[in-house]
DNA sequence: TCTATAATTCGCCACGTGGCGAAGTATAGT
DNA sequence: ACTATACTTCGCCACGTGGCGAATTATAGA
């Protein structure tokens, strides 16, 4: 129950919705988020602390860069139950599709480049 | 987006859920969620308010009594899916068997003796 | 070793939320 | 018409949450 609930919070801001779901088919650092998102560092960085909290992604690092992923091994439940209908409920959502297409661009700007900003 | 958001707002309270999940197989009305959850009609009245307003769950009046039931008519994917992600997410959950246990209780006991209280 | 910088943590603020009881509304019964 | 009662709405309070900038931590590079 705890677990579950901690997963629908989670995905009930806006703004992790839209992390997570960019998350969808690459992994992304946190200097990307930012760009995508367009606030601060710190802010992105305690959302991505309950997405992990709430086993939805997991992160690796990378010399200074921290890149996030979603969560595939070993899924809770309630994880793997939430990535599918968020994945489902939100495939037609307008505002995603322009977060996609302004994430091409972010992914092929060079991190160094994108980070100076 | 939007609609999205309202659905895992009203899943991401352990309240909200135990209502949710007690509408599984029964309508109930406000005064046996009431016995249910041991909390004050107004702060359960609140909680429906949130739960129809993400369209989880519709009413209907009969005489005082105002029963809910899951929303089951045109429901939003959000919704649906968000329905079927809970039902398997928590279909082991211990808490959850404790209400249903109690419930069956509650079910039987006559409405009007259980208003009394 | 010292500097620059990506990310996190901390301190703060405005706002939202869950809880309650009191007041208000609607309906059944006398 | 009046009363009782099932539910909702309102006003309040304590606490949680999303946002920011400053301070801190960790790592790459000079």
């Amino acid at each position: 129950m705890e677990e579950f609930v901690d997963v629908a919070k989670a995905l009930s801001d806006p703004s992790r919705v839209r992390i997570f779901c960019a998350l969808r088919d690459r992994e992304l650092c946190v200097c990307q988020i930012v760009e995508l998102l367009g606030l601060a560092a710190s802010t992105v960085s305690k959302h991505m602390s309950i997405l992990r909290q709430a086993r939805l992604v997991e992160s690796r690092k990378e010399g200074r860069w921290v890149y996030y992923r979603r969560a595939e091994d070993r899924l809770s439940p309630a994880a793997a139950g939430a990535t599918a209908w968020c994945d489902a409920a939100l495939a037609q959502d307008v505002a995603l599709k322009d977060d996609d297409a302004r994430l091409k661009k972010i992914v092929c700007t060079p991190i160094k480049e994108l980070c100076r900003t």
